[in-house]
DNA sequence: TTTTTTATTGACTCGTCAATCAATAAAAAC
DNA sequence: GTTTTTATTGATTGACGAGTCAATAAAAAA
């Protein structure tokens, strides 16, 4: 059976398999086996390509950012405005495939584990100053704080994942709640 | 040595060196014998107490919830105008004690341990039904959609804790800020 | 065709940890 | 002074799960 090349397959395998296990069990603590039988291979090859269980959940947590990044700028590239690229920013946080129950569980549990694991803390760090920094670009031109706002926006956009995560109520539009909340504190002119 | 009555001061240890073992750990993995130890007893007495593991964790954040109960009850009760019951609801979310990076990093956990634990899950939907409650009764004489208000808040709140338990870039008044973003949203009449 | 490389797994090892239990001790009740 | 109740722990059990390894198989390279 063995075909060359099956690493990648098999780890983009494993990676999903991994993310679904998390938004099933809603935690971490998940089996390598059980992420290797829903990826349909032996934990033993899970093993063989990963090495160990936190490079997985590592990895599973990079296709995710992956993901934003390709919804960030697909978005970013039809916008000319600043008030239509801090829409495209917003939006983004809140598109399909970010805003997928899984993905979210996934986030959450991700936010834990950076207290924990050095490597996962600094992938957050890396989402975290991109999305800052592109949202300061954003507001700059119409915001007289434009850091202030732009944290103000990430805590807001951080706040609804939550609670979508844990199925509090939150508006139907979240992109558009924090956008008329944005809105006051945006100078008039373009 | 067995004096008498010595449950509750047991008790009250364990849930103490919980939250202090979670918030170290920056996870629920803490063992029963850590926790233990650091209460001062033998892990055989925890289960004695409480029975199991899940046990402990749900009382620590009964514990939590009613400090922040006393620091909202506190405020309000001092509080007459609606503006006022907004400004101590909103700082009572950011309080001291509720605002201490232990507490913040347990508070974290039991959102995740929510998803599998519905123990877990139905204490929080009281604070969160209570928090909805209190904010919604403010704002009612103040603005015209005072639950979509209330929902965005509690958002705001969330995402500056969990902004807060990852060390990511926040006001360094994050109750004035949030303020300051309601204040747009609401009417000027008292 | 032989050898090397890649893919793959079942079985096993080794730790860890929640939970139990029997045993001890001291207060309180009788 | 005997018995019961409460407090307490060391030692043990039992399960589970990460990571290893030797063995197998098939493609590719020689």
């Amino acid at each position: 059976m063995p075909k060359l090349g099956m690493e990648p397959i098999r780890r983009e395998a494993l990676v999903t398999a991994a993310i679904a296990e998390i938004g099933a069990a809603g935690s971490l603590d998940v089996t390598v086996s059980a992420i290797s039988k829903r990826a349909g291979m032996s934990s033993a090859l899970a093993h063989h390509y990963f090495g160990n269980k936190d490079q997985i959940f590592l990895a599973a947590m990079r296709h995710i950012l992956a993901g934003f990044a390709v919804e960030v700028h697909s978005r970013l590239s039809l916008a000319n405005t600043p008030r239509d690229r801090l829409k495209a920013l917003v939006e983004a946080s809140f598109a399909r495939s970010c805003f997928d129950p899984e993905v979210i569980s996934a986030w959450l549990n991700f936010y834990v584990k950076a207290h924990s694991s050095p490597d996962a803390m600094r992938l957050l760090r890396v989402y975290q100053r991109r999305l800052r920094s592109n949202l300061i670009h954003a507001l700059r031109p119409i915001s007289r704080k434009p850091e202030e706002l732009a944290d103000a926006i990430a805590a807001l956009i951080d706040g609804l994942y939550i609670r979508a995560a844990l199925g509090a109520p939150i508006s139907r539009d979240p992109a558009a709640t924090i956008l008329a909340f944005t809105a006051p504190h945006l100078e008039d002119d373009q």
